[in-house]
DNA sequence: TGGATGCTTCGGCACTCACCGAAGCATCCG
DNA sequence: CGGATGCTTCGGTGAGTGCCGAAGCATCCA
């Protein structure tokens, strides 16, 4: 069969823990250099030199010189489903063993998810968005409603109500809280508002997301979302 | 990082050749003995057995003993997913080289998809319910629409709209045609229903799908379907 | 009970590939 | 121009693992 060796070697790409650590660190959809994601691997620069050129043949990232430095990020939206498939099928593996370190913590906490918010935050917006009555979820997918679209256009996410259509939104199975957030443009449009108004911040070197006291009273004004009691 | 390491584990497991011949000869939602996971796949059945059983421990695969044989089946709809993944990013890879063989081509007119129909039908089939209006199919979503649902259960797919829900259908992108087709529950019971009436019969040993000429005169009265012009 | 079938385990071989040290380019800066 | 920085290429080593032949276990049938 001609596709099964293409799809395998995609897979093996996928099957290296220093290239799954190096897509994971670009999984907030930003470009790091060549350097950065060898010390995110815990690698060595020429190793991870190696790793990016077999990534970029395949077309799971892409590079953009700019000067002397090389900046890479994942090719697109596919890249990253194709990780989400790949962390949810992983803790399912190891759910029997929760392991749960301080860093894990800050992840559960809130963290990006390619372009939107995932984590308990994530799924607690989700809840609430549902619980408003803006979205509607089912498993095959999800629906922002016309009183959504209002009262979103009010929240000033205008971009996303641009043409009123009710598709911009997608569920994403979390793979912390084992239930959906919210991806598509909705999601991502409620990610880079959040940033924009400094309700979270990004913690440097992490996909893990800082909720400022500001995000706290915006969270919990908008959408009746409290710190969860003890971490 | 803790969860890295599984999820290369996962990657490593879909990244050898045999491994992912036999996950997508399981790709059709049957069970399959060992035996014939085996032959799909072009090994020795002593190999094959190691695979299937590091493909049951990580949970991509279930196992079921009766008598002498042992059934494998897909763990479920993410492992399907998953697979779904790599194969649009593998075809994205082989895209400068089209390869069309004899045994594609029938692979490409129509085949299963975990639960659903893909290839040239499939795409033809969404494309048709889009244009009758009866779904509407966005980037991040689809969508039955009030009309849609009426017009199923005229079908008979009552199944299908037994709660009247909008959101029982999912937009999945083709490998083959690179445009969407149809999954989620709407695809599957549109895929269950056309085999239940001999439109469509399953090819032995592949996932590919023969369009019997019921089939091909039901497709045209419905959805204004015809054969491609030449294969 | 004896033989056939389906499948797994064991042992050894061969191959792939991730890894790092060292050297080689390209780019920026003083 | 010469030094510094970012990155890549090359060579050799070592660990991991896919593969099959042979043997062993479990199940069904006569």
């Amino acid at each position: 069969m001609v596709t099964t060796v293409s799809v395998a070697q995609v897979g093996a790409l996928v099957g290296d823990p220093a290239r799954v650590a190096m897509l994971q660190a670009l999984m907030d959809g930003r470009a790091l250099t060549a350097s950065e994601l060898a010390q995110a691997a815990g690698i060595t620069r020429q190793t991870a030199s190696g790793h990016l050129a077999q990534l970029a043949a395949a077309s799971l990232v892409t590079v953009s010189k700019q000067g002397r430095h090389r900046y890479h990020r994942l090719a697109g939206p596919e890249v990253a489903r194709l990780l989400e498939s790949l962390m949810l099928l992983a803790s399912d593996a190891t759910a029997q063993r929760p392991r749960t370190g301080p860093r894990d913590a800050r992840l559960r906490l809130a963290r990006t998810c390619y372009d939107h918010m995932a984590g308990w935050l994530g799924v607690q917006l989700a809840d609430a968005l549902v619980a408003r009555n803006w979205v509607e979820i089912a498993e095959d997918g999800a629906l922002v409603t016309e009183a959504g679209l209002d009262r979103l256009a009010d929240l000033g996410l205008d971009a996303v109500v641009g043409g009123r259509a009710k598709l911009q939104c997608r569920p994403c199975l979390d793979w912390s809280e084992r239930r959906p957030h919210l991806a598509g443009r909705l999601g991502a449009a409620l990610c880079t508002h959040s940033l924009q108004r400094g309700w979270v911040r990004r913690q440097p070197g992490s996909r893990a997301l800082d909720v400022t006291p500001a995000g706290w009273r915006a969270f919990h004004d908008l959408f009746d979302i409290r710190p969860p009691a003890a971490s």
